[in-house]
RNA sequence: UCCCCGGUCGUCCAAUGGUAGGACAGCGGCCUUUGGAGCCGAGAAUCGUGGUUCGAAUCCAUGCCGGGGAGCCA
């Protein structure tokens, strides 16, 4: 295990805080050198990007130093879970390229242990079966500032309180009636310590267990003996839980069991970004998206929709770090580590996304030349295919401007410029519609400079996409925006809830867009990169006559800065 | 108001008493058959005040600011 702290890999690694603690636990021998640890998410909903830095965080340590890591789902609360969601997380964590092997648990399959532990505490005086409701159990607990008052019931005979537990369990009391609680210390400034409720009763049906239990064990009695119970190491949560980590160490203290240690970093806070379960459950339920996996959601399976790979996730994940604080990552991060994952891999292709028609007057009428195009310049083993060249094309309607401003030096009238891997043309006449919009631009061809190379040395300054009019597929492409016009989504407008900050523009629908033919059998999931436009993936909705696209992220852009920049000096 | 946890370039993370460094963003340049990619360059930070020390981002005190906490949720 000493070679695991000093090998290479190791050191390479960015440092902070989690591990550092697990490389003094092994130096020292704490866990008797091992590592171990869990993912453990409550199956109450899709999983999130934030998840993902807890995945790839546990997982990475794991698998850094040798040790294990389990995914265990955290059920102990029957009203909220359901199977559907143990699904996705299931796909989810493969997804990101991590494995459990044969280490997937379920807190409900210790449920009858945790029932005799409490069983145990009860016999110890430790813990007792409480009759005040809801309310009053509030009213006793006290304020931040004053003390709690113990409850009533306190002080029942250990007899009573074990007689009262087996009929907790066996049935004989509605919901809410009673509960099992810590006898620990309603002084305590921690409220988790001032006699927490271990129990509650729920007769409510369990995705697992079905009816078997009407008494469901809390968050707090559960989770540390679980991960007791599968000999975690190192339990890594969230911040919010630091106050938690006394309670946690109280009940296995008491019971003497194997003793984990918690430890709690910061949660993922990404801009015009929502990573709650909670909120994110609302924009699915009030069809603000088309579901879990809308493209435009922070989910893991819109991510994955969207066209990101897990590749991009995991060097995000590991890039971001690890802390104690409470910061905000800019999108333009996780943009930009997908643009370099896919930038390496992806294969290169020409669509037009908004056409507009180009005649090169001078070629041949029925001629079709295959021009060779290269399928990923950062990748020489991706090889080249072939490019239909006809005498009617397709250019973007952004890559034409009748009146070109000075910084402008793509297509315009009297100007020459490459189509890529095609021929150079230069823009001879225009032809308008009643609205004076340009719809059809005609050139001339320099049949010498077939492929893109002029023989005689001349420069242009602009190489620009087309597609040919006759060999074009039709494809429908979905451009997504940020789904919130704030960098803080939460942020209150006026009293409204955070939808009023959802972007009204964040999804685009281009209907007609003009692909290449190479795209004809393109299969849902595949990724490419359109040409100067951006990467792009197949969706789900695509059907055999109709391609369906999403638009992962664009490229980087300096043209429309320079252009923004231009719009704000005309505008001063 | 009481308890807990934090405060380092615009953003995120490092520096573990010894030259404050990296990434992203922004800016300038080079290169380019993608205004992409790549390459080069400059700029940019230790919350304030005291103290300990030869030496403090780091240790101590105090103030300020931010986050979390009064579920029979996790």
């Amino acid at each position: 295990m000493t070679d695991n702290i000093n090998n290479q890999e190791t050191a390479a690694r960015p440092s902070n805080f989690v591990r550092d603690i697990v490389i003094e636990d092994l130096k020292t021998g704490k866990f008797d050198g091992r590592v171990h640890t869990r993912f453990p998410p409550e199956p109450n909903g899709y999983l999130h990007i934030g998840h993902a830095k807890s995945i790839c965080l546990n997982f990475g340590l794991a698998e850094e130093f040798g040790g294990k890591c389990n995914l265990r789902f955290d059920d102990t609360n029957p009203c909220k879970e359901e199977v559907e969601y143990v699904d996705s997380i299931i796909e989810d964590v493969r997804w990101l390229g991590f494995d459990w092997e044969d280490r997937l648990f379920y807190a409900s399959d210790y449920f009858q242990q945790l029932y005799d532990w409490a069983v145990q505490l009860t016999k110890a005086g430790k813990a007792y079966v409480c009759d005040l409701t809801g309310d009053e159990i509030r009213q006793y607990r006290g304020t931040l500032t004053e003390p709690g008052k113990e409850s009533p019931y306190r002080n029942r005979s250990i007899a009573e309180n074990l007689d009262l537990f087996e009929r907790m369990k066996a049935g004989e009391f509605p919901d809410g009636s009673r509960t099992l609680r810590a006898k620990i210390d309603m002084a305590s400034p921690n409220f988790n310590m001032r006699d927490p409720v271990m129990y509650r009763i729920l007769h409510a049906e369990h995705h697992r267990t079905g009816d078997k239990w009407c008494i469901y064990p809390m968050y707090d009695y559960t989770h540390g003996e679980s991960d007791s119970i599968e000999r975690i190491t190192h339990s890594i949560c969230t911040l919010e839980f630091e106050d938690h980590r006394p309670l946690y160490d109280w009940y296995v203290e008491q019971l003497g069991i194997y003793h984990p240690q918690q430890i709690e970093f910061d949660r993922l806070n990404l801009t015009y970004t929502l990573l709650s379960k909670r909120k994110l459950l609302a924009l699915v339920q009030n069809k603000h998206v088309s579901g879990w996996d809308d493209p435009r959601m922070p989910t893991l399976s819109g991510i994955r929709r969207r066209g990101y790979t897990p590749e991009a996730l995991r060097t995000f994940c590991g890039r971001i770090g690890v802390s104690k604080t409470n910061g905000t990552i800019e999108f333009g991060l996780l943009e930009h580590a997908v643009r370099e994952d896919l930038n390496k891999r992806a294969l290169r292709v020409m669509a037009v996304l908004r056409p507009l028609k180009v005649v090169i007057d001078n070629y041949p009428e029925d001629l079709v030349e295959e021009m060779d195009a290269v399928n990923n310049p950062e990748d020489p083993a991706a090889g080249t295919r072939k490019v239909p060249f006809s005498k009617v094309l397709y250019i973007e309607q952004d890559d034409f401007r009748e009146n070109p401003s000075k910084q402008y030096y793509r297509l315009s009238p009297g100007r020459e410029v490459r189509l890529r891997y095609g021929y150079f043309v230069t823009c001879t006449s225009v032809v308008k519609n009643e609205q004076d919009e340009v719809v059809e631009v005609h050139c001339t061809y320099d049949p010498a400079t077939r492929g893109g190379d002029a023989p005689d040395g001349r420069k242009v300054k602009s190489t620009i996409h087309w597609v040919s009019a006759a060999h074009a597929i039709a494809a429908e492409v979905r451009l997504y925006d940020n789904l919130f016009a704030r960098e803080n989504p939460n942020e209150e407008t006026e009293g409204r809830d955070f939808t009023a900050n959802l972007n009204p523009n964040s999804l685009e629908v281009v209907a007609d867009a003009k692909l290449e033919p190479s795209l004809s059998n393109a299969k849902p999931g595949a990724g490419y990169q359109f040409e100067r436009l951006g990467y792009f993936c197949v969706d789900k909705d695509s059907t055999p006559e109709r391609l369906v696209l999403n638009r992962t992220v664009t490229l980087r852009d300096t043209w429309v800065k320079i252009e923004k920049a231009q719009k704000g000096k005309g505008a001063k």
